[in-house]
DNA sequence: AATACCGTCAACCGCAAGGAC
DNA sequence: TGTCCTTGCGGTTGACGGTAT
């Protein structure tokens, strides 16, 4: 396993970007693609090394990226991925498209992170820090459904940021091949999330065949791995790669959206249950409105936050009564 | 007004995975 | 099969601006 060597010794640029060296960036990219970034600074005339060209492009200069504040949707859509995947960023990121991992990182170790802690919350476990008060609501209960649900939808996620990396696959195509001066990035005619939602009812239907996956998934409650058909590769971070034949599914399922044509706008299934319910919406209820302070409710809301932030969480679990089919 | 402190975020660093040869 | 190279990822750093003292 070589390491690239390093800029450095050849003297290369450090250090913030200047509007001329994003414009030559820019300039280069739109006319050939990026191809090698390695060799792209010296054919662009930049004087900096590949890495520190495609981290300019891939977090800054990419014209599909959103920037600005997040939403409430967004932070709760981070909160929630948070605590079922941990800080796998670029897996997070494929659920807000036209966020960077970077900008997602830096927003939950500047804002989020310090929000649960204020919250009695703890930011890696996701648990309150003092369970006694909570335990009463019937936690633990949900929080065993959360952890069978985790399994679940760390597989997805995996499944998902996969489609995700090979759908900006096809946008570097795009521009390698510079077909048009216009383009949208969702020019391959479907978008990961819709295709996510085939999955999902795909799961659904085969879910009597499938038991529930067992996986080194790094949410941290998980300690009894739940005996499974399906395999995933091990690794140390936790849950990886699924085995080829899970990818063969996947492709399968892939074909069968095409043909199916089920079409955009499909907002169902995990992502739109993160970003719709109402439940969710009520999460965070004392920061409606967040110019207003942090802690404008003081000491004494932390707790109905807590419960609120948990109920968001457990109620995307395992949103449907009882008698309800499984939602996977 | 000066400066110490703090928060934010762009950018860097080092590691690991995976492909090419 | 082993080595090299490229890319992607997550952790960390440091510059900068705002606020407190």
């Amino acid at each position: 396993m070589g390491r690239s060597p390093c800029c450095d010794k050849l003297g290369l640029k450090k250090g913030p970007w200047t509007p001329e060296e994003d414009q030559k960036l820019l300039a280069y990219i739109e006319e050939h693609g990026h191809g090698s970034w390695r060799s792209l600074p010296e054919k662009a005339g930049l004087h900096r090394c590949g890495k520190s060209c495609r981290l300019r492009w891939t977090n800054y200069l990419r014209p599909d990226i959103k920037r600005g504040k997040f939403n409430l949707q967004e932070e709760q859509t981070i909160i929630q991925l948070h605590a079922l995947l941990g800080n796998r960023w670029s897996a997070i990121a494929t659920h807000l498209p036209k966020r960077t991992d970077n900008e997602i990182k830096n927003y939950w170790n500047t804002h989020l992170k310090k929000r649960l802690v204020k919250m009695g919350i703890d930011p890696v476990t996701h648990k309150p820090k003092n369970e006694t008060p909570l335990s009463s609501l019937g936690l633990s209960k949900n929080a065993a459904i959360l952890s069978h649900t985790a399994q679940w939808e760390s597989a997805r996620l995996e499944a998902e940021a996969r489609l995700a990396r090979e759908s900006k696959l096809l946008h570097l195509q795009h521009y390698q091949t510079k077909a048009s001066s216009h383009h949208h990035h969702h020019h391959h005619g479907f978008t990961h999330k819709s295709l996510l939602t085939n999955w999902t009812t795909k799961t659904n239907e085969e879910q009597q065949q499938l038991e529930s996956p067992t996986s080194t998934v790094s949410f941290s409650e998980m300690k009894e791995p739940i005996p499974t058909k399906i395999e995933f590769v091990g690794s140390s971070t936790g849950l990886s790669l699924l085995k080829e034949p899970e990818n063969d599914w996947i492709n399968s399922t892939i074909h069968e959206f095409e043909a199916t044509q089920m079409g955009e706008g499909i907002e169902e299934g995990f992502t739109g249950l993160l970003l719709g319910g109402d439940s969710i919406e009520r999460s965070f209820s004392g920061e409606k409105n967040e110019t207003a302070g942090e802690s404008s409710g003081g000491d004494c809301n932390y707790y109905e936050d807590s419960k609120n932030y948990l109920d968001s969480i457990f109620n995307f679990a395992d949103p449907s009564p009882s008698d309800s089919p499984p939602m996977f």
